[in-house]
DNA sequence: TTTTCTTATATTGTCGACAGTCGATTTAGT
DNA sequence: ACTAAATCGACTGTCGACAATATAAGAAAA
């Protein structure tokens, strides 16, 4: 039996996790190459689990894979980003029109409570802000109970949450945030989906903005 | 040096590509279970290039991996595949808003004007015309020359595969794509998108019922 | 000096072996 | 019989080593 290591999980997950992390805070950058022997030697693995935490990260959009020349952070054009958020926006309308038709779940509606509450007093800490913001969308798309529509979600909301990150550098643009979240909640919980999805579309561009004005 | 083996590409690129063919064709159901080991033998490899090659394949949404427990061919509920569908036709109509603002490809044009024949060609052969369809689509795709845009799709498409092969079953079925698609093809001629758009939305409910009917 | 060819080094790809885990089957206890 | 614990087999997870390939550095040619 040995060593229990890690819980249920396996240890690519972990690792997955720490780079990911290290991805949206910046400590790693577009287009760094990452060095399969050099994880391997920070976590004391061997090689094995590390390629699979590659792949994990692949599957997110967080890293390229290209073969024989090893992964590196995915970067994004301005384009590509108007395009992440284009979809995105979708996606959450999309999740909207199914909650309007099976009804609110109260359970994550408190969550989203929560949620707000915390976010409001991290104001000063981008890092966390952009953190509890992200979770706070991912709620929705929780609340639209469709697996597709999170997968997708999934594959798209990591790669926006660096950029998100730098949106909330300043904090006026926080501000402004938390006072669009508070309406959309109140929105969800009134049922008035049309004017919730009316809400992400200002959200939308608020953050489409900055993009188009080139970062 | 020994044996050059294969090209530019790794193994499990190819490995992958074959399971892919096998998923679509059919001879996998959803369910089925992929053990490495077979393939590993089935194919005189190791195992690990098998396990990238159902990492591969879990990218695109044909496999699922559950940690512990090995792979299978992932299956998608009615709800999903309606979900699929929705989103599949909303990145088709952003690809033509996109192709609409940069212009269309002369090039891909012409590609599609020759799958246009082929598939006139195969009309009696609903695996091969399936094929050809999914390739039509995604040379629309291509011309919106849209990075996210085509991966985003390329993980939709696939899982929709196989059940536009089950739509393409009944030849009548065909006859109608294949003038839907006639239509598609003048319309980006012309330069409608609009009109486009129309007929793509029309193509979308062709393939909707069938499956609010119950597959 | 610049370019091309060769050599060395770093890094990914593949392999075979073993350890750990999950399910099923068998065995023991009531 | 019925449930619970032990056993077994099949499979995935992880490891360390070697092979193949790309990148960098150095030598030779122009």
């Amino acid at each position: 039996m040995e060593h229990k290591l890690f819980d249920n999980n396996s240890l690519s997950r972990l690792i997955a996790e720490q780079i990911t992390e290290e991805i949206i805070t910046g400590k790693l950058n577009p287009g760094d190459k990452l060095v399969e022997t050099n994880y391997a030697e920070e976590f004391g693995t061997s090689r094995a689990p590390i390629r699979e935490a590659f792949y994990l990260l692949a599957i997110d959009g967080l890293v390229e894979r290209i073969p024989r020349k090893g992964s590196v952070v995915k970067g994004y054009s301005e384009q590509d980003k108007i395009d992440l958020l284009e979809i995105r926006l979708f996606l959450e309308t999309l999740a909207l029109d199914r909650i309007a038709t099976i009804g609110p779940s109260e359970t994550i509606l408190n969550e989203m409570v929560d949620l707000q509450e915390q976010m409001k007093s991290v104001k000063g800490d981008p890092m966390e802000y952009t953190r509890l913001n992200q979770k706070f969308h991912m709620a929705i798309i929780e609340m639209s109970n469709s697996e597709i529509i999170r997968m997708m979600y999934s594959r798209l909301g990591l790669p926006l949450t660096s950029l998100q990150r730098i949106t909330f550098e300043g904090e006026a643009n926080i501000e402004k945030s938390l006072q669009e979240h508070q309406e959309i909640l109140a929105c969800l919980k009134n049922g008035d989906y049309q004017e919730a999805k009316q809400m992400l579309i200002k959200n939308h561009h608020n953050i489409l903005k900055p993009v188009q004005e080139g970062l």
